[in-house]
DNA sequence: TTTATTTTCGACACGACGTTGATAATGCTC
DNA sequence: GAGCATTATCAACGTCGTGTCGAAAATAAA
């Protein structure tokens, strides 16, 4: 019987890697190069199986489907954006230059990966394994940007409106901007992207102009 | 031999309706229907051809595929979405009041016919046909929104930053919120919703706040 | 009516999916 | 390391949606 969740056990497991483990581990690293080259329905389970060195019907040992690898990649995946923001969630007053250096790494990771971030965080239809995660991991992002908002707000810097409705905006903000960036790189100067996005971010929040506001 | 490019003849074409157009617009006319009930990778062709009373294989003789129909779904339906923002893209000012009907319009079209708005211009990979549409949609909104935005800046009204960068973030701000609330409905006050958005988009422009600068 | 064109659809081949059950490899216990 | 339970592998099968072809029917033009 499989008792699989789709995740790969936690590092601070008990148990050591099985074989079974390292076969969906590899599945994943291979869902990740795979996705990177083409859409998600467009590639196969046969390549995905392949990559990963199994028979395509070994596939369903490991996964239900396509979809619920890709939930398993992005949970997989997903810690590693939360220091980009944390810098930034933790500065005093705007913290225009944390924030900035936030966006940018994120635009960094976006520019590799984009193609399979998008369907995680953009698609509409993603299946539900990946509808589970995203939702996880919009709330957790929307949360904290707007525990951040509430703290300035009450010391008088935000210009106001719902905290959790300008922390979702200013999300998904971030996510359609990267995700285009991603699918239409050269109608973007990024430098520039990332300065106006910051701006764009803070004057959403804070109202005034940051350039201005900052010091 | 076919030579449609999946598009019904205009209203001013010499020629009369032929039979094959009335199908043609029956099979747009059964998309938008099925495609409101259920995502595009779910719809098959047979359930398209279907509900506009004629065979799957007689499909192919008016569309190339699912995604040719959305395309040409959209590109019919594309010219309602222009009256929403005349009337704020017309006004004098900020625009307050102008630009708040235009979101709650566009915001009620979403409530819809979000599903396949969704997919034609949220999704990472629609196809091809889909992509020009999209672009050139896209392209077409933040044209005009840009010139709005250059005018008022001759007018020392706004607040810096590349104007078609800025008029690229709104209309993505404005095109993934709506898209959010398809999706999530239960999660947002709509009244609140078009508010803030209206202050966002407004902040974003013009940076002040903007219950205070409108006057 | 006759002829040309447009439209319809059954039948085929193909590719991807997901399941099943038999078999092999692994790892655990003594 | 032999025996046993569990885990892992894969070939074969049936199903479903797709796209194409060509013959036949319906429509429009002459």
């Amino acid at each position: 019987m499989d008792c699989r969740i789709g995740a790969v056990p936690a590092i601070n497991s008990r148990r050591a890697p099985t074989k079974g483990d390292q076969r969906e581990q590899s599945l994943i690293d291979a869902a990740r190069a795979v996705f990177r080259d083409k859409p998600i329905g467009q590639a196969t389970i046969d390549e995905l199986a392949g990559a990963a060195g199994i028979a395509r019907s070994g596939f369903y040992f490991y996964f239900e489907s396509k979809q619920a690898l890709l939930a398993a990649l992005v949970d997989q995946r997903l810690a590693e954006a939360d220091d980009e923001t944390a810098e930034w969630l933790a500065a005093e007053g705007l913290g225009r230059d944390e924030l900035r250096r936030g966006l940018a790494a994120g635009l960094a990771r976006w520019k590799v990966d984009g193609r399979w971030l998008s369907e995680a965080f953009i698609s509409p239809d993603p299946g539900p394994e990946v509808m589970h995660v995203r939702a996880r991991f919009v709330d957790e992002g929307c949360t904290l940007f707007s525990k951040r908002i509430q703290r300035d707000a009450r010391a008088g810097l935000t210009v106001g409106g719902s905290p959790d409705l300008i922390a979702k905006m200013a999300v998904h903000l971030r996510g359609i901007m990267f995700a285009d960036v991603y699918a239409n790189p050269g109608a973007y100067d990024e430098d520039e992207l990332i300065d106006t996005l910051t701006d764009a971010i803070l004057r959403l929040v804070y109202g005034a102009d940051p350039t201005e506001a900052g010091r």
